[in-house]
DNA sequence: GGAAAATTTTGACAAGTGTCAAGCTTTTCT
DNA sequence: AGAAAAGCTTGACACTTGTCAAAATTTTCC
C-alpha cells in the first residue's frame, strides 16, 4: 500500500498517478462544499460527487480536515495561477487591465459557488484552530497575487505603488 | 402541557414565565454558538450550557433551526435596544456621539465572539435556506436601527441626510 | 502467467445527532 | 388536600458521522 504518507521512494509515474486521484477526489470535495458548505459536507457526501466510494478518502488523505484543506488549497492554487499567468503575458497597460478584469469576471460569474464556500471557510477559521494557520497562509498567497498585479500596473504606468498589500486585498476581497 | 405552539389562553403571568424560560434556554444557546460555531453547536451541548437537560429543549422550542433563530434574534433585538436608547435619550449632538461610540466599543469589546458568532450564521444562510428570509429580516432591522441613528444626528446637527442606507450599513458592519 | 503490490470496496465500529414519548416531579387551582 | 396542569428528565429511536481493517479487485512487474 503506498497511502497518504511517504510519497518518497515511489516511481514518479506512480507519485503523479497518486497526485492525480488526490486532485480528482479533492476536486470532488470542493464541488460538495460549495454546494453544501462546510457544516453539512461529510467523507460519504464528496465520495458520491466522485467515481469511488467513501472508503478510498482515508488512503489518499490522512483524515477529513487533511482533505478539506488541500482542496481549499487546490482552489486557491488554481486562482492564483489563473491571475498569475495574466500578470506575466501583460506587455501592455491594456493587456494588464483588461487581462485582469476578464479574470476577475471569470472568478465572479463561474465561481460564485466557489467564492461562498471560501467565506464559509473563513468563518469556520474562527472556532476550529486547526484550520487557522493553513487558512492564513492561503489568505497570504492571495494577498500576495494581488500585489504583484498591482506592482505590474505601477510598473507599466510608470506610477510608483501607493497603497499597502493589505488594504487592496481587503478591497478586492469585499 | 403548554408546549411550544399556542400562546394564547394562558395566563399571562404563565405566559411571561414560559417567555423568560426561552430566554434563558436561547441564551444558553447564544452561548454555545459563539463558543463552538454553528457547525458544531449541538442539542445537548446547548443543555449543559444551560441548567436543564437537552429534553426541555423540545419543549420551548419547536425544532433546532427555530431555538437558533430565537436564540440570535434574541441577541440581534438587545444590540437593536442599545443602540435606540442612545438615540433616544440623547439631547444634543455631543450626547449622541459619546453615546453612540460608547455603545459601539461595547459592541466591539464584550461581544467580539458574539460577532463572529453573527458572521457565522450569515455564512450558513448561503448555503441553508431556512435560515435566509430570518437572518435577511435582522439585517434588515440592524441597517434600520444605523438609519434612525443617523437621522438623529442629521437632526441633531441640522444637515440633511446625505448617504443611503445600506451603504452606511456596510460600512458600519465591516 | 502468476506472484506481489497497489488500489478500491465493503462492512463494521463507536460516538454523536435531532427528535420524541413516557414517566417523574413540581406547581397551580379549586 | 387532591386533582389537573405544567415543567422537566430519562431513555430510547433511527440516522449520520469519521475512522479503520479486512477482503476483493485491479495493476504492475518478473
Amino acid at each position: 500500500m503506498q497511502k497518504v504518507t511517504r510519497l518518497d521512494r515511489i516511481s514518479p509515474q506512480r507519485a503523479d498517478k497518486f497526485a492525480e486521484r488526490r486532485a480528482e477526489l479533492a476536486e470532488a470535495a470542493l464541488q460538495t462544499l460549495s454546494e453544501l458548505g462546510y457544516a453539512r459536507t461529510s467523507l460519504r457526501e464528496i465520495a458520491q460527487n466522485s467515481e469511488f466510494t467513501h472508503g478510498v478518502l482515508h488512503y489518499y488523505f490522512h483524515d477529513k480536515v487533511d482533505l478539506i484543506l488541500c482542496s481549499v488549497r487546490q482552489y486557491k492554487a488554481r486562482c492564483v495561477t489563473r491571475y498569475d499567468r495574466v500578470t506575466a503575458d501583460a506587455k501592455t497597460y491594456e493587456d494588464l487591465m483588461t487581462g485582469f478584469l476578464a479574470a476577475l469576471a471569470q472568478t465572479m460569474r463561474d465561481e460564485a459557488h466557489m467564492h461562498r464556500l471560501w467565506y464559509d471557510i473563513r468563518s469556520q477559521t474562527l472556532f476550529e484552530t486547526a484550520f487557522r494557520a493553513d487558512v492564513a497562509e492561503l489568505d497570504k498567497s492571495l494577498e500576495d497575487m494581488i500585489w504583484r498585479i498591482m506592482c505590474r500596473f505601477a510598473e507599466l504606468t510608470g506610477e510608483p505603488q501607493s497603497v499597502s498589500p493589505s488594504a487592496i486585498y481587503a478591497m478586492i476581497d469585499g
